[in-house]
DNA sequence: CCCACTATGTTAGGAGTCCGAACAATGTTG
DNA sequence: CAACATTGTTCGGACTCCTAACATAGTGGG
């Protein structure tokens, strides 16, 4: 009944990708604007973002990879941010490896940093919990996803965790457990970088994925569903 | 009952912005990645894309907003654009304007930047239909508020087009009607950029947006619903 | 008609983002 | 110890971005 539109237009992934292009557009764009006022660019802004986030500091191999480019992209950008006074490199374990650590004006920028994409946050707040709930659950599907296929590096995510246990309570709000902390969760609250995370084996991640991928949708909204896929 | 993790993480927003904050870093960096392979850089490739969408051509103004840069950065890259021979400047209406419009060889290779974010499209196709479609929909709710924020251009997207009327049919699967085609359709149907796109006046699209943004969950599925939110 | 005023696009200069290629230096392994 | 792999750097070059300062072309009021 809906033929129409199905043939006529593009195929969902493609619209639902596009949607997501664009909004990467915009936060890139926010980025540059943001970058003049706090002295860094979006790409020493993200490098900031992620130190902040390994208090121990990390490497430069590891900088460029979750920044998704070379090293010398990111020897780059860790050396203007050094000559800016915001990180130190430290000597590492090895000899050759370096040992990235911001500077406490560093980290003070970096919570402003932090700060950037808060326009896009307030966009997200507009919906309704249930809406936000299932979108941050399609995100944290899409991100394994792309895991998967080695588009994009390990992420600390619930999915990922060897703490994770999905769909082990009958509360809808709280199906799932947190090992860690010993508490029920729901979707609402899942994860994309727990400090505590720990990485699952392939096995455990596999199981974690069955049990938590399919839409626990209760007898009466089945018909629903079914009737609203095609 | 789940107040522990609502006090313990940071707000839904932040962690939802955070995703596609990720998202749109990989998105960049294959963008790059399929550049090298294409001879365009991925403004460029965007550029391309933009032109591809507007077969009469666009301004060079046009263009820089809808790349969300300034418009000196837009003529640098048409101007790379032109010396690679896939775009041309014909006079606009003024005489001080310009109109760009692809070269056959432009319209190839536009046609192959396109398919950069395939894969990204190819980690929502692995969601359910019914995850798929909430996912669009939430992102067109998200797009809306940016563009009402005024932090996007304005969109060719359903809910800001004067023939877009929602929630007229009480079929659960497509609830939604195009007065342009007459025919009803659904959430998963929602486009972003619609061709036959006609701006709703300030009103107009006021009351779609009531019509449209809360949640229709039959009755079978609403205490699921209200169930899952927090 | 002419003087602001506005709009479109350009140039100039400078910092930064990216890449691939080629290097050093340090570990690791057969 | 000689390959080999790993970490980070330097180099050259194309492109991305910005702000500021210009041209030039339409517009409106006096």
């Amino acid at each position: 009944m809906t033929a129409i539109f199905d043939s006529l237009s593009e195929p969902i992934a493609r619209r639902v990708t596009a949607g997501l292009a664009k909004i990467a557009l915009v936060l890139r764009s926010r980025a540059w604007k943001g970058a003049g006022a706090a002295g860094v660019t979006p790409t020493q802004g993200q490098a900031l973002g992620l130190l902040r986030d390994a208090p121990d500091g990390i490497g430069l191999r590891a900088i460029a990879k979750l920044l998704g480019v070379t090293p010398p992209t990111a020897s780059d950008a860790v050396n203007t941010l050094v000559a800016k006074g915001l990180v130190t490199k430290a000597p590492g374990a090895d000899r050759r490896s370096i040992n990235l650590v911001l500077t406490p004006r560093g980290e003070t920028l970096a919570d402003q940093t932090r700060e950037w994409p808060s326009f896009l946050a307030d966009a997200v707040d507009t919906l309704d919990p249930v809406e936000q709930a299932a979108l941050l659950r399609a995100l944290v599907k899409v991100i394994r996803s792309l895991q998967q296929a080695g588009d994009v590096p390990l992420q600390r995510m619930c999915l990922t965790c060897t703490f994770f246990r999905p769909n082990v309570h009958h509360d809808a709000a709280a199906p799932h457990h947190c090992a860690y902390v010993d508490a029920p969760f729901g979707d609402r609250h899942l994860r994309l970088a727990c400090p505590e995370h720990a990485p699952a084996s392939v096995e455990e991640q596999e199981r974690a994925w069955q049990a938590f991928a399919p839409l626990r949708t209760p007898p009466g909204a089945d018909a629903h569903a079914a009737g609203r896929s095609d």
